[in-house]
RNA sequence: GGCGGCGUAGCUCAGUUGGUUAGAGCAGCGGAAUCAUAAUCCGCGUGUCGCAGGUUCGAGUCCUGCCGCCGCUACCA
């Protein structure tokens, strides 16, 4: 079976984790879970890009080195997959030797590949030394830079160029495979990007201090696109020390990214591998934007919607992780609020799923003191909603639809929720006659339960497991067990603790 | 300007290659039930499918024009 080896972009640690941050993890997760779940042999990246003349200014103005400065916040960046219930396979630093070691030689194989793809020019460009960054003109108001009201100066640097324009055919050439770069309105972006020509781009700065030295020309420092985006390829080859896994996972590679960074991931990146002799990735996701669109402002508000993990201290990870993959269908931009995060984990997990849990679970305790044996019949109404399940969830996963293989398994939710009402065991529990009629009704239902907990443990990593074992059924997620008729017999089963308990609204006033 | 996309019930959106009475969730109204975290289930929508034409036996689904909105259009994590 194929290996599936699934990355974030790293994360620039200038800001502090957000919840667009906390969106791209989650949905990596979800999709490695998944991957596993079906035996998928699977590595999960993420980390953070620390090379960026702006780290450098910071750590300076606060009398530190740079690597000290981003020793420093390094570590609230590691806590945002962990609060998650994100455990990536490897956390990357470019700051890391081995992927400063291994950006030198991609740079050096590209050099030296015999088509002169590197060579040295001028780049030119207004600069704002107020942003330490070049200007275009349609960034200038009035001939100033909008944020400092100062003229950028005329600024000539000598620098290295990739002739990225040698790679046009090539690169549409990628394009022919018509799910190289989701979705397909991503795709066609890029594709008529690289369509109306394209220009070389430089790899280095001069001047800075804080960076990758250019191997044959340490005086320049690796830009930031020839350093952050080798990441995917170089962390492969030190994450397990005596271990190079680039044999086990490239090309097999996907990347997760932002719309934002799409013309980067999907045009530079394939041709500067091409250029070092690697194989291009096999896919590319762009999604879109959690737009805020919370009431009015205010500063506890603000601070929640701001840092994600203080939405994981009231709700949980499970929630958060429901809420990023539920809410906005993924691939697309959308709202995304704390009111919508609380409707969702009240009416959803709450009473959709958590009181599915409870009811069912104190159904068997009631009339059956807790002990049930399996009894699946072929012409069950539930052998018939879960049957097509696993297949449809798999499906939609293998295309990255995040939403719509959560709303798939939430069909089967709600069909639950209507098969309690339908043969109402309440009503079975009355007559002894029909004891068995209950039997049968009580062990779908824990078994359907048994199912979507499954099919749910890539979303729901802790509601699964504690839904498993409140139904005192085994852990594993096996995904060939999210079928009908496998639930295991049950003895001494108690009513199930609340799944998703209310949660005591924030003070919405300071 | 160029290329691409969108405009479907109060809200958020689904609607395969054109084909029976246009769907879901949420909100609203009414009802049932009582196993359950007052949690669930059922019923209820005269929606000009942006506007105007056209192709077709038949179009939300194809073509043209118009209106409105959005994305991309190079060195900015």
């Amino acid at each position: 079976m194929e290996r599936f080896y699934l990355t974030t972009p790293i994360y620039y640690v200038n800001s502090t984790p957000h919840i667009g941050h906390a969106y791209t993890t989650v949905a990596a997760d979800v999709f490695v879970r998944h991957q596993r779940q079906r035996g998928r042999e699977s590595f999960l990246l993420t980390g953070v890009d620390e090379h960026a003349s702006k780290v450098a200014r910071v750590a300076a103005a606060q009398g530190l080195e740079p690597q000290e400065y981003v020793d420093g916040i390094v570590e609230s960046w590691r806590a945002l997959p962990a609060r998650l219930g994100v455990s990536p396979d490897f956390f990357i630093r470019t700051s890391d030797e081995g992927h400063k070691r291994f950006v030198q030689e991609f740079l050096e194989r590209i050099r030296q590949n015999g088509r002169d793809d590197i060579y040295q020019d001028v780049y030119a460009g207004l600069y704002c030394v107020g942003c330490e960054a070049f200007k275009t003109e349609d960034e200038l108001v009035d001939g100033k830079c909008p944020e400092h009201d100062v003229e950028p100066e005329w600024i000539e640097e000598r620098n290295w160029f990739f002739r990225l324009s040698a790679y046009q055919e090539r690169l549409l050439a990628l394009y022919e495979r018509h799910d190289f770069v989701l979705p397909a309105f991503r795709a066609n972006e890029a594709r008529s990007f690289i369509e109306s020509g394209l220009q070389d781009f430089s790899i280095s700065r001069a001047g800075q201090p804080w960076g990758i030295p250019i191997p044959w020309d340490p005086d320049q420092v690796a830009y930031v696109w020839a350093d952050a985006l080798v990441n995917y390829l170089s962390a492969l080859t030190y994450a397990r020390s005596g271990e190079d896994l680039v044999e086990r996972f490239w090309p097999v590679a996907r990347h997760l990214l932002g719309k934002d960074i799409l013309r980067f991931h999907c045009v530079y990146w394939p041709a500067l591998l091409l250029a070092a002799g690697y194989e291009p990735p096999q896919q590319l996701f762009a999604h879109g934007y959690l737009l805020s669109g919370d009431r009015k402002v205010s500063k506890s508000l603000g601070n929640l919607v701001a840092d994600p993990l203080d939405l994981v201290d009231l709700y949980g990870a499970d929630a958060v992780r429901f809420w990023c993959a539920r809410s906005v269908s993924f691939g697309q931009d959308g709202i995304a609020s704390v009111d919508g995060l609380r409707e969702r984990y009240e009416r959803e997990l709450g009473n959709d799923l958590g009181n599915l849990l409870s009811r069912v679970t104190a159904m068997i305790a009631r009339y059956r003191d807790g002990d049930l044996e399996p009894s699946p019949s072929a012409d069950s109404p539930i052998a018939a909603i879960l049957e097509p399940l696993a297949d449809d969830v798999a499906a939609r996963l293998d295309d990255f639809d995040l939403t719509g293989a959560l709303e798939r398994i939430w069909e089967v939710v709600r069909a639950l929720n209507r098969h309690v009402e339908s043969t109402a065991p309440w009503q079975l529990a009355k007559d002894d006659a029909r004891a068995n009629e209950l039997d049968c009704v009580l062990w779908d239902l824990l078994d359907g339960l048994r199912v979507v907990a499954i099919a749910l443990a890539a979303y729901l990593p802790e509601a699964s497991e504690r839904i498993l074992d409140a139904l005192r059924q085994p852990a594993t997620l096996d995904w060939r067990e999210v079928a009908y008729g496998r639930a295991q017999r049950v003895e001494g089963l108690a009513a199930a603790t609340p799944l998703f308990p209310r949660v005591d609204e924030p003070s919405l006033t300071v």
